[in-house]
DNA sequence: AAAATGATCCTT
DNA sequence: AGGATCATTTTC
């Protein structure tokens, strides 16, 4: 399959994050190669999600690739200890951001087992959550602001996934977004065991 | 300049 | 239910 182009990234947030289920996330690190088939993602959509990191179009220096073209990489630390992995979708100045929650783990599972907890041999603790995948694909704030049309992190076509196998629900600890909380902007695939936990 | 705050995860 | 841990944002 080859990878997703600058086409499928730069259109409406909410269309891109449904179609990247079932697509495959690939790291080329100098460790090795990691990749996984993409089971979760939540959108962020701003300026209009109270949620969002863009909301009324905030521009800093960390969020400034939002703003930009879409097909790059946002990665962003969380609590001090974390990395989040976003795809950035939608052209210039539609500042959209789409959360990877979770992937189901295909190649370099013993190097992800390795980054993570070597103690753990449960392939289903490896990627489910959006920190857990970053620290399984060594995924940092290095990555933040790359190209995924480029060599290093990029993701690979597939089919796309039928509605009746996808599921919504309102996205996850963002209990400070007021009206947004309730958005349906979370995208699974139904009853993959790959995916986080929670609500 | 100082304080508050997380798009999380793990342990109790 | 609570703590780890710190860059970014908000407030003074």
């Amino acid at each position: 399959m080859k990878k997703l182009s600058r086409e499928f990234y730069e259109r409406d947030g909410l269309a891109v994050a449904k179609e990247l289920l079932g697509k495959t996330l690939v790291h080329e690190s100098s460790e090795g190669r990691t990749s996984g088939i993409i089971v979760e993602v939540e959108a962020y959509l701003g300026p209009g999600d109270a949620a969002a990191h863009t909301y009324k179009n905030l521009r800093s220096n960390r969020t400034q690739v939002i703003h930009g073209p879409g097909g790059f990489s946002y990665v962003y630390l969380i609590y001090g200890m974390y990395n989040c992995f976003n795809v950035v979708a939608n052209i210039t100045g539609r500042p959209e951001a789409l959360l990877i929650r979770a992937i189901e783990p295909v190649e370099g599972i013993q190097l992800m087992t390795l980054r993570r907890n070597p103690a753990d041999k449960n392939i289903r603790n490896l990627c489910s959550g959006p920190g857990k995948l970053c620290q399984a694909m060594g995924i940092t704030r290095i990555l933040n602001g790359i190209d995924l049309c480029g060599d290093i992190l990029y993701v690979l076509n597939a089919p796309i996934i039928a509605d009746t196998e996808i599921m919504t629900t309102p996205r996850i600890n963002i209990d400070y977004a007021g009206e947004a909380v309730h958005y349906p902007w979370r995208y699974l695939i139904k009853n993959n065991p790959f995916v986080s936990r929670k609500k």
